[in-house]
DNA sequence: TCTATTAGTGTAGTTAATACACTAACCCGA
DNA sequence: TCGGGTTAGTGTATTAACTACACTAATAGA
């Protein structure tokens, strides 16, 4: 396996699916198209691979960039490579996604002036390139992996209750969820621990607070 | 996001593990290398991607070129994108594995001699590269599909036994399966369909033989 | 006809998932 | 201070899925 010279190489990029839960709605984040193609559009957050750098850590500092934090959740998700889906020429991309607690981003919220902003999955606008496709599958691999590991404490802060828990997976799943149900898997779950706080949060009974375990692990179950 | 000129661009390559099952064994087809480095070592099959070439038809025709065969079982695994993974230069390859009902296969069986050879999952010599790590990928999705989708027929022939199926599961799984729990679960799958006919194969009872209703479709369960 | 060998079958126990309705604690306003 | 509104919190009975487990059936060959 002769190696080509640096002439008929494809290029090589990364896009990352940044998730957050913010307002009762899974967000992710966009960035506006400053040049053709799709000039004006909006697309995922990502960059050229160069011949040094490793892709996994190029999506790492793009998400970085994107978010100003560290320590971020981030998966790789699927290489895309149709042959048209950049109209300039041969681009291949590796899709990233990443899940960020809402509470450790200083949203300026949907600062759209910057050319930055957070959307709703279910309120999408119009996307570059074969963006919507990996939005999609990211948010599928996001709703399968719910079910059998431990990824939805990515999106919680340090203290939560369990009816904040109930709700990322609702949101995620779209669809309700069974209240007894799902404190009863949960309270089995040794991830989390109950504390010995509680929130008061208004004019009703004040909920228990939880915690997680290893927050930044995130375990097969099942 | 100005694409680099054609300097600056790492190579890319496909690799592929393809799987078959032959003699009670899960095997997978190896290349020889014929040049540095790791000259003489074994390796995956794959390519150089060109600046024009779709990722996945580069690897399902290095699948063709390898097997002889075409229609067969081919995904995504993983990109595997490790700073030193080449000693030459930086070099990204995206991972697929197959799978070949070997029945399909007119196999050579373990010819060296020309550089291509089936080795065994658990006797493999050493690998090339990050092949090794692959191959392990590889495996672990596989071990974890048998179980959600209906990917354990793409080993099966036209016909086969009851008795053939849960081989073919107990070797990908490295363990026993409960004959009666095993047949249970397979006879409620809509996938497969008794025939008429049995199979005669020495001095004992003659089994029943089945059949894969869709054979090309891979359904998840579940 | 006896032996060896693989094919084929059912039931009871356990575990996991589901459906479902009321009480508890707090705030607020009358 | 009491009643209404709101969210937190709890248990049981049913069903479905998975597990463990042992014998009979059909054939070939000696």
């Amino acid at each position: 396996m002769p190696l080509p010279t640096e002439t008929g190489r494809p290029v090589l990029t990364t896009n990352i699916v940044i998730f957050t839960l913010r307002d009762e709605q899974l967000k992710l984040l966009l960035i506006r198209r400053r040049n053709p193609p799709f000039q004006g559009c909006w697309s995922l957050p990502g960059g050229v691979v160069g011949t040094d750098e490793d892709v996994e850590a190029n999506a790492m500092r793009k998400l970085e960039d994107s978010t100003g934090l560290s320590g971020i959740y981030l998966e790789q998700l699927y290489t895309f490579s149709a042959p048209e889906r950049d109209p300039r020429e041969r681009v291949i991309s590796v899709a990233y996604y990443a899940l960020v607690a809402s509470k450790r981003l200083h949203l300026r919220t949907d600062e759209d002036s910057e050319g930055v902003g957070w959307y709703s999955l279910n309120e999408l606008p119009e996307l570059a390139f074969d963006h919507a496709q990996m939005v999609d599958t990211a948010h599928q691999r996001l709703a399968a992996k719910l079910d059998y590991s431990t990824i939805a404490f990515q999106f919680m802060p340090e203290l939560f209750t369990l009816s904040d828990l109930q709700n990322v997976f609702q949101i995620i799943l779209n669809r309700d969820l069974d209240k007894r149900n799902f404190r009863k898997r949960m309270r089995a779950m040794e991830q989390i621990r109950q504390t010995s706080q509680v929130q008061k949060s208004g004019s009703h009974r004040p909920a228990r607070l939880y915690r997680v375990n290893n927050p930044h692990e995130v375990r097969i179950i099942k």
